[in-house]
DNA sequence: CGTTGAGTTGACTCCTATCAAGAAATGTGG
DNA sequence: CCACATTTCTTGATAGGAGTCAACTCAACG
């Protein structure tokens, strides 16, 4: 028994690092037949360059992505033509569940860097439930975590000052980064100062200013995309009014 | 066969009467042995008075909620003691979506009228889905269309003025509204203009002007709580630039 | 009929978008 | 490898939209 968990886990940790989908399963203490089961359905595709679609609007829906390296944001075609990012999709992280509902992708998903993403098949997925106990139950749960995080950013874009917003965002960033294994005061942006804007719904000189503004209150050390989170305290007071998106933005995945 | 059918559709219609939940299934072809063993999951409690909570932040998540008449909010207390309003909910949607991922509530829900909801206990419905074709795609899908309203709304509030917003928030109560078998032209809001701004991210003030202002314009026509949109065409135009959102903020529940 | 809360309206201020110009980085082709 | 083009970023000046503060009106209710 007990060896058979370490070869369980072990496969959990294979499986996690091709999809980070089975990580989601983690706590149900799925058994090795159930990851294999899992990991029998991902399509592993070759890494999209930078600027490469995962799938663009319109598309039929057939698979949830998960990001495996790089970064994926999500945005969607206004009228005029300018675009609007209605999202950054990091390691571990899920895209495309917004297609569910018309069996077609509302929005786009671009790659900002060169970027690896596990294809799910949606249909085959939602037959695994049958043979998976708890599955059904953890993808009510990822798609509740999306409402929530959206939600988050909702309040933060209804009443936060443009300082508040771009604090929350860096936070948020900063804890799904740590949760990733990676520094949680040091990263490099992969998106531009015009993306972060149209996500947080703020000019781009906005951005740019409070970059500096950061910089020069010692909260931030800022190089261009490379950031340094010098003073997290001072960021976390930023948002002293706001902790209720804040605490839905950050939550793990 | 066309007898059964009939004998179906009539339960489905008490169903739907009954509660908003089994109009998911419609497109579906449930067969009257499915409406009834939805029906019988679903607790029937008596109506609500204006400012009673369905739940609120941090009760435990059993169950979700369907809106059978009146008008539900939710929101979000902030630690400065102010609330903010993260949705409202009117016949025919559902409620407490966001309490599935941690397995309790993560907002609170309060009538804003008289109101009566069906308790729609989540772990029985989960348990369902084994026994009903389709419905775990139909509960994926009600998922999926929230994420998708509330990626429009965060499009609304990062990039759109005051007059926008509101225009949105009007159409989309139109719409809603004409859904259900009511006038799109002619309702009364349960909610105050306070409430509207904290939807909408706007002071009660901004919200107060424009309902004057449109008026000006002959666009509505306000007394008080009751609108009659008198000029649809001029209010979509408003939102020319914001069709997207406005798209995903009107589609059916 | 006074009290209370909601809504309206005005005056003023401030935050942030916009316009504009320049600097820095990146990419391209000769 | 260098000159040129292009994109991204920074910084400044200006203007406008919406928040805030404040006074007033109106409706509801006991």
């Amino acid at each position: 028994m007990p060896k058979n968990k370490v070869v369980s886990l072990n496969k959990l940790k294979v499986a996690c690092k091709n999809c980070g989908l089975a990580k989601l399963c983690l706590p149900l203490g799925l058994d090795s037949g159930d990851i294999d089961q899992l990991d029998a359905i991902v399509q592993r595709n070759r890494p999209l360059h930078r600027g490469g679609h995962v799938f663009q609007t319109g598309d039929k829906f057939r698979s949830l992505y998960v990001v495996k390296t790089g970064t994926i944001k999500t945005y969607t075609q206004c009228p005029n033509g300018s675009e609007q990012v209605v999202g950054f999709h990091l390691p571990g992280e899920v895209v495309g569940l917004d297609g569910i509902e018309c069996d077609k992708h509302l929005c786009s998903a671009k790659a900002l860097e060169t970027t690896a993403v596990c294809e799910v098949p949606f249909g085959r997925l939602e037959e695994l439930t049958s043979s998976i106990p708890g599955l059904q139950h953890q993808l009510f749960r990822l798609m509740s975590r999306e409402i929530t995080k959206e939600t988050g950013l909702m309040v933060l874009l209804g009443k936060s000052t443009a300082e508040e917003r771009l604090a929350a965002f860096l936070l948020s960033l900063s804890v799904r980064f740590h949760n990733r294994g990676f520094s949680p005061v040091e990263f490099n942006l992969s998106m531009s100062r015009q993306e972060i804007g149209s996500y947080l719904g703020l000019a781009l000189e906005t951005v740019s200013r409070l970059f500096t503004h950061f910089q020069e209150e010692s909260i931030l050390l800022v190089d261009r995309k490379h950031i340094k989170i010098l003073d997290m305290d001072q960021l976390y007071n930023l948002l002293s009014n706001q902790t209720t998106c804040l605490d839905r933005l950050q939550a793990p995945n």
